[in-house]
DNA sequence: CTAACGTTTGTCCAATCGGTCAAAAATTTG
DNA sequence: CAAATTTTTGACCGATTGGACAAACGTTAG
């Protein structure tokens, strides 16, 4: 075995396999799946057509491949979060992990953002398997902090939802968060803007009544 | 003139444009733009699509037609906030405002999502005009409210955008909120869970310290 | 009735879509 | 070197796309 992936394949399939990984990363991301052409995908990766249909024979091999990496990497703050630290810090830093993706990763957050608003068509299995059982223990975590008196007494659920709503609008939102701050304020400075904010409204909002 | 609107029209052009616009806003909101087929909307609409293409000349002609009215009706909630009342209560009927549009309109929410997520090509002037002049106008008065001592002092913008992350989400990621949730909890009363949480992450959050 | 007008449809078109295939080109292997 | 294998490409296919158009249909006014 010389490496970690299933089928056997040369350097060759490897390095061009992740050219189109990339390249389809960017086109999905912007254009949604039925959006998207093979074409485009393979002109951003600088090939033929027939060229990459060789390496993936169906564009929803593409989406799929990349849906299951990003799956991974995407939910890797969430399992970072763990009972061990004190909750509140716990929690501070998870939103700005998430933050941080969103402002590293935005075309992840897109590609996963486009696959929701569809109706997850693709990875429904996901989200009620693998996602709910890891929102569902995380929930519990919350819950404990909260019996604890550690921090104030709300619904977990739904206080992750919020964490990654607000954390992917940076992502998702991008042009119209830009827009609306204009050159001066939305320009890099703004994600450290919205970590400060963040960090209050959830802190301030959470924080026990002593 | 017989009516409010623009062009000269029969009482059968009204009655079939409205019966586009509605067939369209189902297609375009779960399928993107580029995603949604003529033929998809003449057939949702319940007819041909020749017919169809004698009320919209272009596919994007429907598209503009939805989002023009899609933002008036979409931003009336901040245009609603208001100087005149208790700066706790203004937002905290601004945010019950805005997750009743995400219950009730969540098309039209998938729509505008849709379009930034794509990097708003079609509707760009109107975020970095009209959109962010009414922005501004209401980030000055939260900052007024702040300079009062009414609310606790923090960046306006993002509180702004804090709002619509977390009420949007519910109609925009309504698929993984449902998955997440499971068949109990993701029933018909998760909107009343999401509005007493948001209530208390927001007003606690923006408490002033007495 | 008929003429005028508004509405609907069947047919057609060029462009683009996802995907195939055989052959050429490049690379690896002996 | 030559043979075997992998990679790349041009040409092509049927299906679907957005849209055009003239003919047919329905309705109403005189």
């Amino acid at each position: 075995m010389t490496s970690t992936d299933h089928p056997r394949r040369t350097r060759i399939q490897q390095e061009k396999r992740e050219l189109i990984l990339e390249a389809a990363l960017e086109v999905f991301s912007t254009n949604g799946f039925r959006g998207s052409t093979i074409d485009q995908i393979a002109e951003a990766a600088g090939m033929s057509k027939p060229n990459l249909l060789y390496y993936f024979r169906r564009k929803e091999d593409i989406h799929e491949t990349l849906m299951q990496r990003l799956l991974d990497t995407w939910l890797a703050p969430l399992r970072e979060l763990d009972d061990i630290g004190d909750p509140l810090t716990e929690l501070r830093s998870y939103i700005r992990r998430k933050l941080e993706m969103a402002r590293d990763f935005p075309r992840e957050s897109r590609l996963f953002a486009n696959e929701i608003l569809q109706g997850a068509p693709r990875i429904m299995p996901l989200l009620a398997g693998e996602l709910k059982t890891l929102v569902d223990e995380k929930a519990a975590v919350i819950r404990g902090w909260m019996r604890a008196g550690k921090i104030a007494r709300t619904d977990p659920w739904h206080l992750i939802f919020s964490i990654w709503a607000t954390t992917q609008h940076y992502a998702d939102f991008d042009v119209q968060v830009r827009a609306v701050l204009g050159p001066n304020r939305g320009g890099d400075g703004r994600f450290e803007d919205a970590a400060r904010f963040l960090e209050q409204l959830f802190l301030d909002g959470l924080k026990p009544k002593t």
